[in-house]
DNA sequence: CGAGCGTTTGAAATCGGTCAACAGCAGTGG
DNA sequence: CCACTGCTGTTGACCGATTTCAAACGCTCG
């Protein structure tokens, strides 16, 4: 783990690409300014290295500047289950603001570099900004969110249906960030894959394959080419919730 | 749905027995009083009354008073699921705060009673008081958590270890409330648990006899009296994040 | 008391897990 | 450059947990 200080580090929030995924979406140029100000350091981690593990008394949360990262937690029996995978511009850590502590190990995928938010100096600037705090609650509101789709594939899909609508997925979010959604590198294991989806690594091999036999994907390794995205879409399912239609007066809120 | 004006609610904030679990905790008497302020009404619900729906335009969210809420997700083929069970104390809605909709339909599963809290006042009121903002963080970064352990025990348990966490975890609930540990009610179905453990209703009921068998517990209908503590925790299994030791010097945050 | 719902129980089918063997690629060192 | 080794991924056979289908039971409420 190596870190730089911010006097080093040429890059502004208010500059950064990733400013749209990251914390200061929405904001003007004169309140991103001040985002610059509580960017202290940043670390850049090589493949493999840990950011934070769990139990670790929290003071910052982390941005995605370059890489990914994976958040995984150990149970006391040993087992681990990986949480997420963490894209640039997505920030990492919110889970454990609330005991001060983090609820998971944060690991990179791939080397790495990701920016440091000083919790306490976040608060105190979200209470100077408006806008910036509702982008804080935006972002804590997104992790939340994030959870619940996990939670919901894990709770009322089928392993292919949950693999499908995890390559969508990555697929989307790489597409966000300006790469192709059609091809692109998986940084994950199998293994690590099998865990994000609560299934076995030799399911997901399995069902990978009997994806490229219907014509929906080639997969080498770590290569991934999606040939089919709607027979994709069709085998993920219920991919997203319904827009419900509201009765009429039926609620108030 | 019964709106009651805050002026005819005679419980404040300030004096609610709630307000260990709820949004006033570690808040002094003077910011509690603030609190007050900006809580303008409460809603009674009927058993089975929806408070709001998935899509809802969201300007509030909302502590539960008296009563139980579930929250579910409808997706677009009509399956649904259940994503959790509400107690007095606990704040519905926040997972919708960043898209300003909210993410789930909320309902009552017996007559409740819910208080208002209007966001942009909330937000307002929490630059103001630190004390208000660190707290607000604190519950949503606590939502965040509910989610992350729901999902970890939908995605690494089997249904037994499930199920008994679940009961486990309510009887906690309950506890904290005051009330009796090893005997409650359930107040929801067979089918939102299984909804909510992503399991079928046959293998609830089959997994509550089981446990009967057992002599874990004694189950009748909704009325639920757990005999063995212990032996329940020890199907559970890995219920909580193992504390990790933390090898000298491999991490910084 | 009967209707209807929620719950329990049984039997058969299926999905996914487990165990085991093997293939393929990568890195190491001769 | 090529064996050797180890790790990652694939495939097959079998097994078990959970689902599915079906039927019966027993509250609760009109």
């Amino acid at each position: 783990m190596n870190r730089i200080p911010a006097a080093e580090a040429p890059n502004k929030c208010s500059t950064c690409v990733l400013g749209k995924f990251c914390l200061p979406l929405g904001l003007s140029a004169e309140d991103a300014d001040q985002i610059d100000t509580i960017i202290t350091e940043r670390v850049r981690l090589k493949k493999g290295e840990t950011l934070y593990r769990q139990n670790d008394p929290l003071n910052a949360v982390f941005g995605v500047r370059v890489g990914t990262l994976k958040t995984l937690v150990v149970f006391q029996d040993g087992r681990e289950q990986v949480t997420g995978f963490h894209l640039p511009g997505e920030i990492l850590g919110l889970g454990g603001i609330g005991e001060h502590h983090h609820h998971a190990n944060a690991c990179a995928l791939e080397d790495s570099e990701v920016c440091v938010i000083q919790l306490s100096q976040l608060e105190d600037l979200a209470r100077q900004l408006p806008s910036l705090q509702h982008q804080f609650h935006r972002i804590m509101s997104q992790e939340i969110n994030q959870y619940r789709l996990h939670l919901l594939a894990l709770g009322s899909m089928r392993a292919e249906e949950r693999l499908a609508n995890f390559l969508l997925n990555l697929s989307s979010r790489f597409a966000a960030r300006g790469y192709s959604a059609n091809e692109f590198n998986l940084r994950m294991s199998r293994e690590e894959i099998g865990s994000y989806l609560g299934m076995q690594i030799e399911t997901v091999s399995r069902l990978l394959s009997r994806f490229t036999e219907g014509g929906l994907l080639q997969i080498k390794l770590r290569n991934v080419r999606i040939i089919d995205m709607d027979g994709l879409a069709r085998i993920a399912g219920h991919t997203a919730p319904a827009e419900v239609m509201q009765p009429a007066g039926s609620h108030l809120y």
